[in-house]
DNA sequence: TTTTTATATAACTATATACTCATGTAATAT
DNA sequence: ATATTACATGAGTATATAGTTATATAAAAA
């Protein structure tokens, strides 16, 4: 088992935390597919503008993000495509747990459904 | 770009929160060579009996561990070892970032040394 | 049966943080 | 110069949650 110090610890979660936040989340993804500037995503979350700003200035300052001034605009891009793939494992885990509550959903119905008809 | 409906970042986000904190991370990473009982996790996380016993009840509530009780014990173990894909690429993503960071501090220092010596 | 051991949980406190509203700031347009 | 547009940020509020303390519960030991 690798050994981790409180600080690492830390650092990972304080990472994790970034992610756990749907509006973040959202704004992440309306990022892949290339850079948007704020009133784009405050669009495309339904957010107001003075929390999507700040949801930005958080992920810029992780550098999740990056931005870059354009005239009176600011666009938003993601540093690493990387990021992606964490959602990915997770949206994959969560499908798994919902086919496997599913699953035993079923199995639970037909139980049911067998001492019913016994 | 995949569209998400909020409730489904709702659930990557609560996802992604169960990983956002410290003592959680520790106590996964303790269940990663294999299951222990709620005095083992005590002993090696260094936290309290409760808190750790609610940290367990929460993590196996979101279905990442799993319980069973043997005599007075409860031992918990890891659903699926895919969990630690996550956390390996968020330390990769994070040594990356430091990596980059000295870099960065290294040409800095450098830019001021090259200057204090012109 | 009583005690001990192992774990879970309720009540409470402290802290973090998401959000809103109002305002500040900076670039462009008029 | 003034107004407008686009964005950032400070103050304040509400809520969530990590942690502590005390207690409940349940199996095993005495």
């Amino acid at each position: 088992m690798m050994q981790l110090d409180d600080q690492a610890y830390a650092r990972i979660a304080k990472y994790f935390q970034l992610l756990a936040e749907p509006m973040r989340l959202k704004i992440l993804n309306g990022l892949r597919d290339g850079e948007k500037n704020v009133s784009e995503l405050v669009a495309l979350s339904g957010g107001t503008q003075a929390n999507v700003s700040k949801h930005l200035t958080m992920l810029c300052a992780a550098n999740l993000i990056q931005r870059e001034a354009r005239g009176t605009k600011a666009y938003y891009s993601i540093v690493d495509q990387q990021i992606f793939d964490l959602c990915g494992l997770v949206c994959g885990q969560l499908a798994m747990q919902m086919s496997t509550a599913a699953a035993a959903n079923e199995s639970f119905i037909s139980a049911m459904q067998s001492q019913a008809n016994s």
